[in-house]
DNA sequence: CTGATTAGTGAGCAG
DNA sequence: CTGCTCACTAATCAG
């Protein structure tokens, strides 16, 4: 199955040696049956049937041909996009994975901040009295979003 | 194309008439070698040769077939599993844009976060001075993760 | 030899 | 009629 076919010398019927009637070998396959009609002057019925069957023979070997060439190519299509689609499942989880990171520390700053604000509370209303270590600079107040986003898209930049 | 093949009557030789010369139909090609020469018994060279020669036809005859199964079947195999890539991208997307959704929303929560916090540098150290309409309840103080623990943290309030 | 695959061939359908 | 596809056959390869 892995080896080459090595001599591939196929039968592909070939009258050659004493059947050279009037036509060329087989390049009467390319003739319309209008051309192939004026080569058909003085021939027996059956001399016509019989060329007309050897041209749809050769018509059919070169159908079975394009249909396998086809059934290929559409098999190699389908294993296109298949790799093109395993691509995109890899670039969305690669994506969905680095987001999920994201919201995890975003999840963990905010959790954090929960705890503080909830030991703010319990302390007094004086930020500075209850966190006395901590200067303004590392210190930002959250106002719990009551579903309006602002106007401003400001990022930070760590 | 699309119609389906009506008076499927193939040909499938069928010597039944003159020929049922001394095996089953079509069976001895369900036979070993060793059963089959049990059958060979008085047989001229050349009628043992054709016997054997229609077996491997037989079989043969199988083979085409179950090659032919085959590739509809690894077609199928294909088409099926690129449908179930399709699927995976599909889900893998839509749970994409909800996590993209939850980052926008505590981006934009940060983003006011921050906005206020920059508010609060500027007008002095007194929280509730600068937000006097804001009270405790709905708002949280961050610490910017310095990524060091504090040393004394032992009061906790469920 | 057995089993699988390929190219060629005729049957039969579809346009 | 033309083009395509199916089932069959022989040739060939692989094990």
């Amino acid at each position: 199955m892995t080896t080459e076919r090595n001599s591939k010398a196929l039968k592909v019927k070939q009258e050659c040696g004493e059947n050279v009637p009037f036509l060329s070998d087989s390049e009467l396959m390319s003739l319309s049956v209008r051309e192939l009609n004026l080569h058909l002057r003085g021939m027996s019925r059956e001399e016509i049937q019989k060329l007309k069957q050897r041209r749809r023979t050769l018509k059919n070997r070169g159908y079975a041909a394009s249909c396998r060439v086809k059934r290929v190519s559409q098999r190699e299509a389908l294993e296109q996009q298949k790799m093109e689609l395993q691509r995109e499942v890899d670039r969305l989880g690669a994506e969905n994975a680095g987001m999920r990171k994201e919201l995890e520390g975003l999840g963990a700053r905010l959790a954090a901040l929960q705890k503080f604000a909830r030991g703010l509370e319990a302390g007094g209303g004086n930020l500075l009295a209850t966190a006395p270590r901590l200067n303004t600079a590392s210190v930002i107040t959250i106002v719990k979003s009551p579903a309006q986003p602002p106007p401003q898209r400001d990022h930070e930049s760590p």
